[in-house]
RNA sequence: GGGGUCGUAGUGUAGCUUGGCAGCACUCAAGGCUGGGGGUCUUGCGACCGGGGUUCAAAUCCUCGCGGCCCCA
């Protein structure tokens, strides 16, 4: 039991939430801390994860006529600085290099901290007329934004992955449907791979993009209640197109510019995950996004030991044949009950437990990851059931999340009840004024800020007066603390 | 941005107050007995965050950094 201690996690969730994150991370092997603050070696552990949903959502992104791009690293500040509102938001964050050897560059490049500036540069080459229109690109790539907060892996690091749409369009209206189509690619992505469920919705004016006219986001809500964004789509309107010139004839043989969105999600929403489902035996991972889906321990004694691996491997066959990633811990110097631990610590889904009495009985013992629950399966029957359990438990993860969150949003109509109920960890629904200093009060006094408001919108009393200030409100909107 | 706290093998720690051979447990390696929830025995490898200073002597004291964690804004 002393080892226990110390590869085990030693603090629980539920009673220090951030350390026990901490633990989790490097004891599933998913980071490994680096040399250089803020940034984080993603293990191959957390990066098939992202693999997994990189490969859902761009399956989402090229079924729907995307194009997959790749644009440089690096940024000429002449470029970076051209829409005013966007470089002045992510200006202190921005890391430039100025030295190419020892020799000083004529102008420093900025490392991106997003593309819109160096994509619409080329964007204003490619597009001259309506018929080159929509333009729709998209890249996966890595950002870098130099943080002075607190860092925190997957959640909030200096550099992080991520993928980046940006997309032209003639007209606003497509332009809006296309931006609210992102939102929902990323609304399925988070519920069919990471079974976390989200709140959709337009973000506040102190809150939205810098050079948006709005932003869009999907927001979850952790088991510690906080909330945390997911993603963003962002309309841009002809801000940029504005600045970078992007301009085409229309058929009337008019110049217009340009309506222009970008939209991404990256390896934060990995954390989100994580967050989510993990519990005080390590990470508990949703099937779609887990390497080893089934882990087969089997119990080995001198005697019934080939027989036992001789059926190990046929279940490892017959699961493989139904897509089912099986991997067979023969290891011989760790007992059953180290190998238990060790893959709760890392989330595999399903266990399936082998030895000599199940053999005689023509079964295995399987043990859930996500409720612990035990059940004995006849072998006959293994390839029926694994895959079904698998779908099990990715849609019990959702549920219970969705569970949570239903259960967690109050509808708040003044700040002494919204003081209070955040103090219980909910999620607040209120009437809000929408004015960003009445938001910037609220959040010092309180320490909760506004996530977004739902596209579906109650009907608003006639003479409703905001939560927080008790001006006229004009919107529902979500408030949260967040994380 | 402000405050607190910590940094000793791969991990967790003792030693620091009062300077004097860096100790323990786990891990890891090799081997034996084992095996249905972190089993056990033997042997072995392995560390003072970095720079500078004080001193005969620094893990220990001073200083400047770097880094982790927490709280506040």
């Amino acid at each position: 039991m002393a080892s226990k201690d110390q590869k085990g996690l030693t603090v629980q969730k539920e009673n220090d939430f951030s350390e026990w994150y901490t633990q989790l991370i490097q004891k599933a092997e998913l980071i490994e801390y680096s040399p250089v603050s803020g940034c984080y070696i993603l293990r191959p552990n957390a990066y098939h994860i992202w693999e997994k949903m990189q490969s859902y959502l761009d399956g989402l992104i090229k079924a729907d006529g995307i194009k997959n791009c790749y644009f440089p690293l690096f940024i000429p500040e002449s470029l970076l600085t051209k829409e005013k509102k966007h470089v002045a938001g992510f200006a202190p964050e921005v890391a430039w290099v100025d030295y190419g050897g020892d020799t000083k560059l004529g102008e420093r490049l900025a490392v991106r901290p997003t593309s819109e500036t160096i994509m619409y540069d080329a964007y204003a080459k490619w597009i001259r007329s309506h018929k080159d229109l929509p333009l729709r690109l998209n890249q996966w790539n890595n950002v870098v934004r130099w943080e002075f907060k607190h860092c925190t892996p997957f959640l909030r690091s200096r550099e992080f992955l991520w993928q980046e749409g940006h997309s032209v369009f003639a007209t606003d209206s497509e332009l809006r449907e296309d931006t609210l189509k992102m939102l929902n690619f990323y609304e399925r992505t988070f519920r069919e791979m990471y079974a976390v469920p989200t709140l959709q919705g337009k973000k506040s004016e102190g809150e939205k993009f810098a050079g948006a006219v709005y932003t869009l986001s999907v927001e979850a809500f952790l088991p510690n209640g906080k909330a945390i964004q997911g993603a963003t789509s962002h309309h841009l309107g002809q801000n940029f197109a504005k600045a970078f010139d992007i301009q085409f004839s229309d058929e009337k043989q008019q110049k217009q510019y340009a309506w222009q969105n970008s939209w991404g999600i990256s390896t934060r929403s990995i954390g989100v995950m994580i967050l989510m489902h993990s519990d005080n035996k390590g990470l508990v991972l949703p099937p779609k996004v887990a390497f080893t889906q089934a882990v087969i321990v089997p119990i080995l004694f001198d005697n019934s030991r080939n027989a036992v691996l001789t059926e190990a491997h046929n279940l490892v066959k017959k699961l493989s044949k139904k897509n089912v990633s099986t991997y067979l811990d023969d290891r011989d110097d760790y007992t059953p009950g180290w190998k238990f631990n060790e893959w709760e610590m890392k989330g595999v889904p399903i266990r399936i437990e082998l030895g000599p009495k199940d053999l005689v009985k023509k079964q295995v013992l399987i043990v859930r990851r996500d409720t612990g629950e035990k059940k004995a399966v006849a072998l006959e029957k293994i390839d029926v059931e694994i895959p079904a359990l698998l779908e099990t438990i990715q849609h019990s993860l959702f549920a219970k999340a969705e569970k949570h969150l239903k259960e967690s949003i109050v509808t708040v109509l003044n700040f002494k009840d919204a003081e209070k109920q955040l103090k219980t960890e909910k999620l607040l629904f209120v009437p809000w004024c929408g004015k960003p200093a009445c938001e910037e009060e609220f959040k010092e006094k309180t320490g909760a800020k506004s996530l977004n408001s739902p596209f579906e919108q109650p009907a608003l009393k006639k003479d409703q007066k905001c939560f927080a200030c008790a001006e006229k409100a004009v919107v529902w909107f979500y408030f949260g603390k967040s994380y």
